[in-house]
DNA sequence: ATTGGTTCCTGCTGGC
DNA sequence: TGCCAGCAGGAACCAA
């Protein structure tokens, strides 16, 4: 499920929940996640004070009064569920890998069936220097994504533009999903080389990047497969896809001809699906 | 220095 | 109906 939109729609689903409450424990019952969680780490989070809950590209960060942030990373099958006090947790999972409590009695629980999700615990003055975060590129939503940005960055670069819309160094927080649903309304196709896009189709893409993302974010995300939100509501944006996981099927917005086009195409590009166009998109 | 392929893990689906 | 290969929203790592 998760990209910027649906962290987006987590982090705003845990933050009433979470912002001011102390963590009253923290409960870890798989350590082997996409990096090891440290034994240590219920020891510094137990009696600390949640001060806000923010996002950063598609991680999730829980800011403690102790100047330490909690981090989450949902990966491709991670969720999020809220329990209030009182309501009776589901029956424990197999997947159900971390609970935190706080001491209001709510449990913020962390599923995660293929363990690609992280958690880590980063004190907050070294997040900038962290591996991680160090080489991050800008918030899409940010000022700091603009035209100019993307023009530098894909100057000279020889990939297809797809490829460079899911490196998290260019812009922070597409996956494949927006990526493509970007690629479509800027009318680009997603094998055009980086390089080569300039101009009117640039400022075109980098106004539907954001604008799909926050069309995306208004929707509550994208459900796909069983995900949910944390607070049990379900994303609609997957019924605005315009091109992902359409394949075969007639192009929404335009008039190609249907025999000699066939619909919405699915190509590979680095291990990824990219549905486009091929007819709207250049 | 870029770039593309592989890998981690489990669950679901589509084709036989 | 049942089985199993292939595929899935991410991204670090490695080799070329």
């Amino acid at each position: 499920m998760p990209e910027l939109p649906e962290v987006e729609t987590v982090c705003r689903g845990l933050a009433p929940e979470m912002e001011g409450a102390i963590l009253k424990d923290v409960i870890i019952r798989e350590y082997k996640l996409r990096f090891p969680i440290p034994v240590n780490f219920r020891s510094r989070a137990v009696g600390r004070q949640i001060t806000n809950v923010t996002r950063r590209a598609k991680y999730i960060f829980i800011y403690l009064d102790d100047a330490n942030i909690i981090i989450f990373h949902l990966g491709m099958s991670g969720r999020m569920s809220i329990f209030q006090p009182g309501s009776k947790p589901n029956q424990l999972g197999p997947h159900d890998h971390v609970d935190l409590q706080t001491t209001n009695g709510v449990i913020i629980r962390f599923t995660d069936p293929r363990k690609f999700g992280l958690l880590l615990m980063v004190k907050a003055s070294s997040i900038s220097r962290h591996r991680l975060f160090e080489s991050l590129g800008p918030e899409p939503l940010g000022d700091g994504f603009s035209s100019k940005w993307l023009a530098n960055w894909i100057k000279d670069r020889r990939t297809p533009i797809k490829s460079v819309l899911l490196d998290q160094k260019a812009v922070a927080g597409l996956g494949n999903i927006y990526a493509c649903e970007s690629l479509f309304r800027a009318n680009i196709s997603p094998r055009r080389l980086a390089k080569n896009v300039v101009g009117v189709k640039l400022e075109r893409l980098v106004v539907s990047i954001k604008e799909v993302l926050m069309e995306a974010i208004e929707a509550g995300g994208s459900t796909l497969r069983d995900h949910i939100g944390p607070t049990g509501d379900l994303g609609y944006f997957q019924n605005s896809f315009r091109v992902y996981g359409r394949e075969g099927n007639p192009c929404f917005e335009c008039k190609c001809d249907w025999e000699l086009i066939g619909g919405v195409r699915r190509i590979k590009q680095s291990g990824r699906s990219s549905y486009y166009c091929p007819y709207k998109q250049r």
